[in-house]
DNA sequence: GAATTTTTGAGGTACGTTCCTCATTTTCAA
DNA sequence: TTGAAAATGAGGAACGTACCTCAAAAATTC
């Protein structure tokens, strides 16, 4: 009738419900054969462990800890907030989110807080960083000590993490570039790429996937070295202003990181907007304000509050040794534009309030 | 140190156990006074209440029943498969899910199905119907009967649903619009627009917000009026074939439903694959293939996946009267392309069991 | 076949909440 | 001031699982 429970097994399988319990939980002293009797109980009676009454009995809970660069760029600002929201659901279930902050310069003050973390005390790592050797050592090292690590937004493929939160950066440079020659449809001309640093492997990664389209699909089309602006507004305008100066045959820009307000800002004081196919990424305040505004043609994105509860899921998952449902926690490259621009969180909540 | 308990509440407001238990369940008898020194102690404590435990005390579980058309539209197979996925998860929270198919033609036997059902049986109900009068009615009735209703994929506004899960039908349709003008820059032509039927909300609404933005941002291409096919591929590749063959200017093709593969197969027979930008709606395995194969230039889709997990878990929290996390719970209007096409799931299964 | 080890059974407590009963106290209206 | 009604307290059982102990049974070794 009911779901059946681990007594009912135990009728089933003609044992106690100790051994039940040794099997269920892989507890030592059991024999093979009524291992497998008991096994074959579960499968014929259906059961499911009740993950509610497990984790009360457990009466465990879980502190994760998640660890993001401390610079001011507004992604990291707008997944800070996701991650916020995400632990306070989480709280129901006794998980809860230690967010920290490292500066974004020193990958040596990561790996000290990662080698601070006692592995009785924390039930999983995520964490947000550049794969530079002294994180990957650390890295390993966390998980030679049992704590589960989750790369969130930006891959750690060789430092071994668990598991991967994020989109693909090839495969998201590859999108945006087949926005930007589809949307420059007929136009002969120049690409503008502009990133903060080209040091950061998303920014190569993207760039690569977008000079691989460019190449093979729109080579009316010339894709422009990169401009680097180190994140800085003033830099942004006076390098790229001079560049578009010398570039008359300006066809579009890609953005590969942050700068939207910067640039729309630049574009307006020349009175460019709407002259040239922005393409950029991440949304955030500034993109979306440029969308809105029509200054910003595409955003390649990624969800913040889908990053932020499949990185905490997974954690969660990886603690308890439980399998990852991968269709969930898959993240899609969004390609965001005005017209399917979600609504702003921000807005709704003060819908919500009023 | 530890988490607080309902013990701890009952302590620091100086009331009793069974008080507290009354104000945190909206059960009667308390005095307003007495309710809001609860709520203090709750607010002081930072009181959480657990899930895992409460869930289990109640003991109750939820039975959740579906309903779709049994058409053989492919979206609709890929979301059966979904719920069916997002079934099994729910299964640990005690939720479990009843899919039924109604006859796609005949609303009155949805209508019967829904008034046919228990309220004490059922937790709550998902659908996916047009809004007829007789459904709208069914609903009505259901909903006062005290069963929280959900609308899945298509709205049903006036039936009062409580919640809808799904895209917005005419921002998708503004989205393909912007797509299709992008995509023919330069061109000047006509739009050919394929649907099954007009008479299904969802359509016109599309083809509502295509028309509005084709009107206003895209004056050099010129939109047919709708071709519909029935759902029939041999419908299809007459009607259109008679219709591309009438149309030498044609720049595009909108594909507002299903036939993806009857398409495809028209014009590989005429030679035309690739000359048209070609724009359709929702990712199956059909429409997959032609964005793999370059027939199809963009899907605007929703997240099955999502769609399914989104209705359970919208069921479940109206069926405990508990807040919906809107972030959570709002759909994407997703733009597809082959570069940011996700990973096959059935793909990804069987390289998992290799 | 005795001694030892391994496996199994029986029973209990705990987790935090829900929901019940019954007794007692407080409040309010007549 | 009294009587009825409303509010509160005290206590306990239950949900399904985890985890503990101790005793009994079975299997293994010499």
């Amino acid at each position: 009738m009911s779901r059946p429970t681990v007594n009912d097994i135990a009728r089933e399988a003609g044992v106690s419900l100790a051994t039940v319990d040794r099997v269920l939980n892989a507890r030592p002293g059991v024999r093979a054969k009524t291992i497998l009797a008991v096994n074959d109980a579960i499968a014929r009676l259906g059961y499911v462990r009740d993950l509610a009454a497990a984790n009360l009995a457990r009466s465990r809970s879980y502190r994760m800890v998640v660890l993001l660069p401390d610079s001011d760029s507004q992604f990291v600002h707008t997944l800070a907030a996701a991650l916020q929201e995400a632990a306070a659901l989480a709280a129901a279930s006794r998980t809860e989110m230690d967010l920290r902050r490292y500066p974004p310069e020193d990958m040596h003050v990561l790996a000290a807080h990662l080698a601070g973390l006692q592995p009785d005390a924390v039930a999983g790592v995520a964490l947000m960083a550049p794969e530079t050797p002294v994180v990957r050592d650390a890295v390993r090292a966390l998980r030679l000590r049992g704590v589960p690590v989750v790369a969130l937004g930006s891959d750690l493929p060789n430092a071994g993490r668990d598991h991967f939160v994020g989109i693909d950066s090839h495969a998201a440079g590859r999108t945006a570039g087949v926005l930007m020659g589809r949307f420059c449809r007929g136009l002969t001309g120049r690409v503008l790429v502009i990133a903060d640093s080209m040091l950061l492997r998303d920014s190569i990664e993207r760039r690569r996937g977008f000079d691989e389209v460019m190449l093979a699909d729109f080579p009316a089309l010339e894709v422009l070295p990169t401009v680097e602006t180190h994140g800085a507004p003033d830099m942004l305008r006076a390098v790229v202003g001079e560049r578009i100066a010398a570039t008359p045959d300006l066809a579009g820009i890609y953005l590969l990181a942050s700068g939207h307000r910067a640039l729309a800002g630049l574009l307006r004081d020349r009175g460019l907007l709407g002259r040239f196919t922005v393409i950029g990424h991440e949304l955030t305040p500034h993109s979306r304000a440029a969308l809105l505004a029509g200054h910003l043609d595409a955003v390649i994105a990624q969800n913040p509050g889908h990053l932020a509860r499949s990185a905490l899921r997974v954690l969660r998952a990886k603690a308890d040794r439980a399998p990852i449902d991968e269709g969930q926690e898959q993240l899609r490259i969004e390609v965001v534009i005005r017209e399917n621009l979600p609504a702003d969180p921000a807005e709704t909540r003060r819908a919500d309030a009023a």
